[in-house]
DNA sequence: TTGAAATCGTTAGGCCCCGAACGATATGAT
DNA sequence: ATCATATCGTTCGGGGCCTAACGATTTCAA
């Protein structure tokens, strides 16, 4: 029969094991977040000089205030030396400084700027706007069904 | 009244004009993005000398077969620049080779080599594994659902 | 009290990442 | 046939990103 020399894709993939669904719900995470990111950082950071690290960081230190560094880095989801570089362009931008700990010379506080703080109160807004706009084919059950779901996956992922 | 001087997050989000709904949505979907790029790189990439990026790239050559460079990059969701870096790399481990155009010396055809399939081979499966290990707490509809939101917004950002 | 162990942020090294500029090649109008 | 224009992939410069190793500091047990 002729169905014998074209097995159809889900045929295939079947005979492997492999989960589709996990598969395609997996690899748009990836999609979206790349094209997002890329979006933001081209058509809103670059006006600051900030990369979306940058931001990231920036905007855990507004929401947050004063941090050390490991908190910082684990909040904003890089590495502590990443963050030493990050905040390190933060203060030559003039808007994060660090600031030393009173009692244990090992560690270091964070914090946003006068200016950086004023900026953040700029940026966020049109950063929402972006996200506002990304999720714009969404009804509100929907973005929040979307945060519901990856919300269950953060949580396997941390057990 | 005591209310007015303690006004809920909810309250100040709403009079600054935020969408909470878009900003739970798409910060999770960086979060998670962040995470699984950091497990699977850690857990299973490193065991083949592979980075993220590089796993993706051979992955297109592998279902897609030769693809010239703009088309790879792409497909990979990198710009041009970053996807002469992760040739080059793919390169170096045997994983991939470039192959000139026989009609136009611009172009540059790439393709997986016989050592890069079979590497995809073995590790395809285990990175699927990881695909469902993350979304091992969602069911099957739960994570066709994931997956269809994030192509309504993959759609948006195309338009 | 003194020395081993733990814990902090930083540095070193290697790759990824981008946009802009560049050289090489191809195209198309004159 | 020629020359401007468009289109390739690459290079360059500046960050971001990780792990491993490190120096400085603190803690705690002998």
């Amino acid at each position: 029969m002729a169905r014998d020399a074209s097995v159809t894709r889900a045929e295939r993939v079947e005979a492997l094991g492999i989960d589709v669904d996990a598969y395609a719900a997996v690899s748009n995470i990836f999609r979206v977040a790349n094209a997002v990111r890329n979006h933001t950082e081209r058509n809103l950071l670059s006006e600051f000089n900030l990369s979306f690290s940058g931001f990231t960081v920036l905007w855990v230190l507004w929401v947050w205030g004063p941090k050390e560094s490991h908190a910082l880095a684990d909040e904003s989801g890089i590495s502590k030396s990443t963050l030493t570089g990050v905040v390190k362009t933060l203060e030559r931008l003039g808007f994060a400084a660090r600031k030393p700990h009173a009692m244990d010379g090992r560690r270091v506080f964070v914090q946003a700027t006068r200016k950086g703080i004023s900026t953040m109160r700029r940026i966020f807004p049109r950063f929402n706007d972006v996200e506002a706009m990304v999720t714009r084919d969404l009804s509100p059950t929907e973005k929040d069904s979307l945060a519901r779901l990856l919300r269950i996956m953060l949580h396997t992922l941390e057990s």
